[in-house]
DNA sequence: GTCTATAATGGGATAGAC
DNA sequence: GTCTATCCCATTATAGAC
C-alpha cells in the first residue's frame, strides 16, 4: 500500500518542491514539475495547497530554518579565546561548503519573497533571526571563551552576519576555496582583536 | 516627430525594463510591461531584440556596471588615514542608500543570471569585476593617506566586497540606518587597524 | 520600419469520474 | 481521497497589412 495521508503528501510535495527549485531554479519550479518529482497526478496538488502560493511558503519557511540549523561547534568551555573563535567560523563554514546549491536556493527565495506582498514580512522576519542567530553565538563564543566583546554586541552581530553573508555569496559566485579560507582567517583575526578579557 | 532609430528604441526599452524591474520585479517583467512603460506598440519589441532573453543581457550588463560607478571619494591626497577611510565607505554607503532598489535588484539579477546557462557566465564575471574594484579601491585609499595594508590586498579586498555586500543586503531587507552606520563603523574602524606606515 | 492581429506554448487551477 | 481531462489565462513570438 502506497496510500499515504493528505499530511505526509505536503510533505512530499515541499520536499519535492525544494529538491526542483535547487537543480532548476525558482522560476522553473512549476507545479508540474514539483509533482513530477513527487511522482505523483498534477491533480494531487490542489489538494494538498490551496495553491501555488501557498506551497511556496512552507517551502520558504522550511528552507529558511534549514539554513541555519546548529551553528555553533561543539567547544570545551574554557578552551583558548583562538581555537573557540576558529572553531565556530569553521562550523559554519562547512555547512556552506557542504551545500552550496541549497543556500543558493537562500537567497533567491529571499528575493522571491521580497517581491511577494504577502511573503514579504516573512524575509524581513528572517534576517531578523539571523541577526539573533549572530548575537547569541557570539554570546556563546564570548562564554566558552571566558571573554567579553569590546564592541556593542548588535553592532558585533550586525558586522557578523555581513561579513559571513558577503564572503558567502561570493564563495559561491566563485568556488575560490582558498581565498574564502584566507578572508574568513582574516575575520576570526579581528574577532580576537575585539576580544578582551571579561571584567569581574 | 517622435520617428526614433532602432538604436535609440532599443535604449529606451532597456532604461524601461529596468523601471519596471525596481517596481515589479523580474519575475513580473514581461515584454508586454516593458513596451507598455516605454509606450511602445508589443510588436516594437521584436524588431529590437532577438528575443526577451537578448533583452535581459543588455539589462544586466547595464545594471550591474552602473552599480559600482565611481566607488570612490575625492580626498585629498596626504589627508589623514581616518579621514581617507571613512570618507571612501561613506560615499559607497551613500550610493546604496540613495538608489536602494536599484541595489536590490542587482541581486535579483545576480541571482537570475545564474540560472540561465548564458549568463552564468557573466554574473561570475561581474563579481571578479567587483573584487577588482575593491582592490583597486583599497589601493587607491592606501596611496591618498600614505600607508599600506599589513593584510595581503587580495584576502582584504575579497574581505571588504564581503562586508559591504553583505551589510548592503542585510540594510536593505530592514532599513536600520542607525545598526548600519555603526557596523560600518566598526568595519572602520579594522581597517585603521591594518593599516601601517608606509615602507621606504 | 511600424503596428495589429494571431499563433503557439505553457502555466495554474478545476470539474467530474471513480 | 484520488486522478484524468480540460479550462482559461498570460506569455513569447510571429505573420502580414500598411
Amino acid at each position: 500500500m502506497t496510500r499515504r495521508s493528505a499530511d505526509e503528501r505536503r510533505e512530499e510535495l515541499i520536499e519535492a518542491a525544494i529538491r526542483v527549485m535547487i537543480r532548476d531554479g525558482v522560476a522553473r519550479t512549476t507545479t508540474r514539475a514539483i509533482v513530477g518529482e513527487a511522482g505523483l497526478p498534477l491533480g494531487a496538488f490542489h489538494y494538498c495547497f490551496r495553491s501555488k502560493e501557498e506551497l511556496l511558503q512552507s517551502v520558504i519557511e522550511r528552507i529558511m530554518v534549514r539554513a541555519l540549523g546548529p551553528a555553533v561547534a561543539s567547544v570545551a568551555e574554557g578552551a583558548p579565546t583562538e581555537e573557540v573563535v576558529r572553531t565556530t567560523l569553521h562550523a559554519y563554514w562547512d555547512r556552506i561548503r557542504q551545500h552550496p546549491d541549497e543556500h543558493l536556493l537562500t537567497y533567491e527565495l529571499t528575493q522571491y519573497a521580497l517581491r511577494q506582498p504577502e511573503l514579504a514580512e516573512l524575509a524581513r522576519r528572517q534576517y531578523q533571526h539571523y541577526l539573533e542567530v549572530s548575537h547569541s553565538s557570539l554570546e556563546t563564543m564570548a562564554q566558552l571563551a571566558g571573554i567579553e566583546w569590546s564592541v556593542p554586541l548588535p553592532v558585533l552581530a550586525r558586522l557578523a552576519l555581513g561579513v559571513l553573508d558577503g564572503l558567502t555569496l561570493t564563495w559561491l559566485l566563485d568556488r575560490d576555496d582558498a581565498q574564502a579560507d584566507a578572508a574568513l582567517e582574516e575575520y576570526a583575526n579581528y574577532l580576537l582583536s575585539v576580544a578582551k578579557p571579561r571584567q569581574h
